[in-house]
DNA sequence: CGCTAATTTGACCTGGATCAACTACGGTGG
DNA sequence: CCACCGTAGTTGATCCAGGTCAAATTAGCG
């Protein structure tokens, strides 16, 4: 099953430029890269806490977390990815993973081998600069949620990852005039802000009867875009996008 | 008082040494680097959320730290940084500053221009996946911090922390024997962990109390490591040391 | 239609926040 | 050498955001 499909790679090639401008060179290159197509169900993990990586994965379609559990059960969601987004791209120069990489949804993933990716940031350091780029947003975004774990009050960390989850989307043609896919569970949400189910649950609620927000079948509505960027006090500049998100 | 000082970034080389080999030729390139070098005060801002940065910081001697100002005075720390350490490294291929970075104590810190350092990293490959590593550790750090908020109860959480840094000075020679400098406040300790002053000082009264640490005089003892790495479920890969420490 | 996972709700509890003194200590100026 | 002052640390009393536990209710899905 092992394949190269004709640009395959575009989602990747949208993220980067998401982020970053790139040369027609740099695209050809991207798009020329060996891949191996896979498509996974939800909830698969993908590489494991303590793995040595040999190569990376970009996600086409679908939804990805990265995870890491604790004793007791206890589970922290680090990140949530999306098409394009390579969420393991930081194995390349530290190849032992120290946390989990899983499927959320149903996924189409491609495999790059760490050798191809090692050649190819070596014949062009514009693309070396967008990946390196890219693990910094990634580590930009880290800050942001320990903000948000660290000083902000639940409603306003729910609120800020809806933003942000929000214009992720909006910069790749994902989501738009203020409603997008949001795939994950209520425990999910819980695990990636440190609450319970249950207080997003009646977050959730509160924020559907204050007429903010509606998340309903994997679908977020955002009814009041400006309220939710006031009240989560969110700032868009730490995703670093090119284009950045009107509003 | 710009100067070119011999061997003034040798705590870098010892640092980047400390989590990837380097070469003599990459180590020689790296002390020839145009340096500028200030010895600031404490508490002192080095570089500001909002500016454009030209240059990258090397803590030369004491002790840095980033953070970020919210609404009502709510501070959160992200990092503290001890000699050898680049905290603004991401700013080579991010320039725009998301948070700021500031002096702990009083601290000598070299200026290192992005252009010196654009010319060092495509003159060395190495150097480059070097510091590419660094700024990924940087970012398995935030992870951790992120599980520690999350999930971690407030003593666990200090322990952690604690652990951390102990290790992360071990690694360059700055601490041993199951001691080291911590020269912040219990009110930074808080900001960096999500808790109050107040509470942090409780927790530290319970670890003297039951043996397992003290904190004084900007000198932390611990006085049961074992203890202490079971109670936070420290695992030291997280930052990926070379020379793993050995307890 | 039946099974399982996800959401929702209620009752109650607690870790850590808040507020308000009070104490210890390293300067610093007289 | 000491009196004074500002910062940091300590403590007690009280409060509340969010956790815990347990039981429905609902939504998907084969």
């Amino acid at each position: 099953m092992a394949s190269k499909i004709p640009n395959a790679l575009l989602p990747l090639i949208r993220k980067l430029e998401s982020v970053t401008p790139l040369s027609q060179d740099a695209r050809d290159a991207i798009e020329r890269l060996p891949v191996r197509v896979r498509t996974l169900p939800a909830r698969r993990d993908i590489v494991r806490d303590g793995d040595l990586a040999t190569q990376c994965t970009v996600i086409l379609e679908g939804w990805a977390h990265r995870y890491k559990f604790l004793s007791e059960g206890r589970r922290q969601i680090f990140s949530f990815h999306i098409a394009g987004d390579i969420p393991d791209l930081q194995s390349l120069h530290i190849p032992l993973l120290d946390h989990n990489l899983a499927t959320l949804t149903q996924a189409t993933v491609a495999f790059i081998p760490h050798e191809s990716l090692h050649d190819l940031t070596a014949r062009f350091p514009s693309i070396a600069a967008a990946f390196w780029r890219d693990t910094l947003i990634d580590a930009a975004i880290f800050r942001e949620w320990l903000i948000a774990m660290g000083r902000r009050p639940a409603f306003e960390h729910l609120a800020h990852l809806f933003c942000e989850l929000y214009s992720k989307q909006e910069a790749v043609g994902l989501a738009g005039d203020h409603r997008c896919p949001l795939p994950m569970t209520q425990t999910d949400l819980a695990d990636a802000t440190g609450m319970t189910s249950v207080h997003v649950n009646r977050v959730l609620k509160e924020m559907r009867s204050c007429g903010m927000v509606t998340l309903h079948r994997q679908t977020l509505v955002v009814k009041a875009w400006d309220e939710l960027i006031r009240a989560s006090e969110f700032d868009a500049a730490y995703l670093h996008l090119q284009n950045r998100v009107a509003g």
